[in-house]
DNA sequence: GAGTGGTCTAGACCACCAA
DNA sequence: TGGTGGTCTAGACCACTCA
């Protein structure tokens, strides 16, 4: 009656090492103690913290390099830099050419993006327009919701320092982190709006795709919502 | 000089139990061998077998059960059944009210698809075209291609009999087990075709979405072309 | 209670990296 | 050469299922 819910020693390890990360104890992509340490640490052997350490590895919050270490995860490198981006020309490969900052203004929060974000609707936030190119052509337009309280340090001077690699601005300047997120895909047509920043008819079938990110813990951080023309590209999934 | 190129014996223990899955030694929803059992056959430690299961486990090709034992992934299951379906509606349900089977044709495959499915410009295909209704309104215009010369017992009276549930089928029926699906989504506006099929305007935006699901040892063995109406509906995903 | 997967430990040894 | 993660083993014990 009323077993008070097993929970495996790792897991808890699991939960400790978490907490450090959102504390902030280890910054990303710098290396974590050793597995002997943390055993020691945490009065556990070293298989207990290794399959601790195994699941984060494997929700890609933390990378194992054999003979370094063991890292917290970072968007501040060439093979991490686009994750989270699934879009993929025609021949597979994946550059994205150039970026192009509309604006980057403060604004409210409607109350539709206010509950995603897990904030006060008519909440402070910035609200980012880009438009980002493919061949030298405008294939998505981009727009990016920050909570203001958490991105203060968020100017259009600074993204266009960053070229528009946002997750790698929010670590550096801001010590956020975006472990996962979620995408929702809809076929919308351009409205007048899109269709003039794209250069194409209004009503030409766009790629909608809104996106939540989530930082250390599940809280949501940023909200986007890119739409994206598919002529030449496309969004690449693998489900299993 | 020339490493051997070092492989873990646990790597070794999953290519055997693959080989043994592929070979149709262990047909899916039944169980394989104890951990105990296999590590006696293979002469390795439990352990290392464990770790080889876990491994098979993490990309769905097997299951365990605690108290029970390890059985071989099956879409036969309420729990399994629509594992590759990313549509949700807009409040987050997974429901398929109904299905309706337009057609069932023998075929030559294109270039295109027959690449993709790995097999001859021309070979003998079964083309598939079906109608998903979700609230009693069409939502999805699909077309599926299937090699003919693995599919021979596919019919539309068995695809009714099975009520659409396809990749249940495949498995009863043919004895093929989809391991992973490759998506790729574009948005593209309904020819006149598909705009009568799915009684909208032709022009109407719509999600496409392309799929190749694999079998045991990455053999391609469907192709799939969904229309999708994302007025009620989205596509889900998560990344990490 | 017997059998299965799940956890935890302790220790040995291997592969990789940096200094 | 020493430290790190990676593999492998052997054995104990726990949680779950079912007869």
């Amino acid at each position: 009656m009323g077993s008070p819910v097993f929970q495996p020693l790792y897991q808890q390890i699991k939960a400790l090492l978490t907490k450090s990360l959102i504390s902030g104890e280890w910054a990303p992509g710098t290396a974590i103690p050793s597995e002997m340490e943390l055993a020691a640490r945490f009065g556990v052997s070293q298989g207990t913290v290794r399959k601790a350490i195994d699941e984060l590895a494997a929700e890609n919050i933390v990378m194992r390099r054999q003979g370094k270490g063991t890292f917290v995860a970072t968007h501040n490198e060439d093979t991490t830099k686009f994750r989270f981006l699934r879009i993929f020309a025609a021949d597979g490969s994946k550059k994205l050419l150039d970026n192009k900052l509309l604006s980057c203004e403060r604004a409210k929060a409607s109350a539709a993006i206010a509950k995603l974000l897990d904030i006060k609707t008519g909440s402070a936030v910035i609200e980012i327009r880009r438009l980002l190119l493919f061949s030298n052509k405008p294939q998505i337009l981009d727009r990016i919701v920050l909570p203001l309280a958490s991105f203060k340090g968020v100017t259009a001077e600074r993204i266009e320092a960053y070229n528009g690699s946002m997750y790698r601005m929010y670590e550096t300047l801001q010590g956020i982190h975006m472990v996962r997120s979620e995408e929702r895909l809809t076929a919308v047509g351009a409205d007048a709006e899109t269709a003039a920043a794209l250069k194409l008819k209004a009503g030409t079938p766009l790629l909608s795709i809104e996106r939540v990110s989530y930082t250390y813990g599940d809280k949501p951080m940023e909200w986007r919502l890119g739409l994206c023309l598919t002529d030449d590209h496309h969004y690449l999934n693998h489900l299993d």
